[in-house]
DNA sequence: CTTGTTATTATACATATGATTAATTTAACG
DNA sequence: CGTTAAATTAATCATATGTATAATAACAAG
């Protein structure tokens, strides 16, 4: 029996690329599954059979369900951090002081790109936005594992930018940052509701655009 | 056989109150663990059990689990929305032309007090964080039902007062502005966690003053 | 080819859940 | 009191689910 625990997440050397196949179909699948219906909602078997995969394969390779969710957040959570982490460093490297609209950009753009390109990255959106509406602790030891390290350089990078605001305001608006593009990111195809379809003049650049003005304007907003 | 069918939702005239009183019951614990455990997380003979009723009371007076959760998230957001309008109508009248500070104040302040009247306050806010992470048609139904005339309304106000910019823009930064709010009110508990504790100055009073100070620059800012 | 390890499947288990029905209690009313 | 309808409960059903185990297939090494 192999020894199934939740150290099997972690990918041993010489795995064969076959079977490193199988484990990602899984994780794709596993990742539409819960942005879809949440962790409760999304079935093991549903996501198997979207996989073309024995139920027990779930198992086999992530363990428990849980660990599966973890593994589903964990991999693109770490790839998105990674992604703001090498923005911030590249912004800095060219210009020392840079204005709060680049900052924002460079931790923005990495997630609204990641929307668009293609169901997997939309999903990873919404699942994230679940994550973020989910009190238990878990959920939170989670988000923090994830992004922390990030959040707290660019919360650095902004009280550069900005001298005349305090740290912790500047904490606080970062905090109301997240939620706002997350949200709107999750919520994007359903503005048109509120704005009676007059938002359809604004492309997918351009309300970045516009999200990244609302949220300087905040962050330089004098206390 | 009593039709419990859907129908069954809307108040008969002459129910004695006793009943009511259960059936208010039901509802206080349902919004506390849909809250907790989202909707498919929550159970019904849990939800029976913390109202210390049998199982098949929720579905006589509420039919399906689904009806359940409707009849949850209308109630008290249908208080919400009341409130909000009463807010503005109060405001409007006092002051033909508010400020922008007024106008959002007026918006957020009811859901802020609802958010510490109580447990029961706080599970709703939850509650909302999770709807609006739902992907699924109904959810995003139940929403408008429920917000889409008062978020109009102050749509409306704060072109008035900001004539500069566009109604497009205006009804976008709104957008905005609900995914802020509703995430950073479910969040405030850990927001130490970005801050490493110094949030702590802030009273509760002085954090919807800044979520107000920030949001109002958002709105005011030139495209 | 044989062997041993890893990958994959088929199958079964125990249980929790939402729905449902019938029986029982409560209370209003004549 | 006696009757009738509403409120409440007890008990059952069918099923979907996460977990677990054993059997099989694929495959690399000797």
């Amino acid at each position: 029996m192999a020894t199934a625990s939740k150290l099997s997440q972690s990918r041993k050397p010489g795995r064969p690329s076959k079977s490193e196949d199988l484990r990602d179909v899984i994780l794709d699948q596993a990742e539409l599954a819960f942005a879809e219906f949440g962790f409760e909602g999304a079935s093991l078997r549903d996501i198997a059979g979207r996989a073309n995969v024995n139920q027990a394969l779930t198992r086999y390779y992530f363990g428990s369900k849980a660990d599966l969710f973890d593994a589903c957040f964990l991999r693109r959570g770490g790839f998105l951090a990674g992604h703001r982490h090498v923005n911030l460093d590249r912004l800095l490297e060219k210009t020392p002081h840079p204005e709060v609209e680049d900052i924002l950009l460079a931790y923005l753009k990495p997630q609204w790109d990641m929307k668009y390109s293609g169901p997997n990255g939309a999903a990873f959106v919404a699942l994230q936005a679940r994550l973020h509406a989910e009190p238990e602790e878990h959920a939170l030891r989670l988000r923090r594992e994830v992004y922390d390290a990030s959040v707290k350089r660019y919360i650095s990078a902004l009280c550069d930018a900005l001298p005349q605001i305090p740290r912790d305001l500047i904490s606080t608006r970062m905090a109301f940052l997240v939620g706002t593009y997350l949200f709107m990111l999750n919520d994007l195809g359903r503005l048109d509701d509120l704005t009676d379809g007059h938002l359809n003049g604004f492309g997918k650049e351009d309300m970045l655009h516009q999200l990244v003005t609302f949220l300087s304007a905040g962050m330089r907003a004098a206390p």
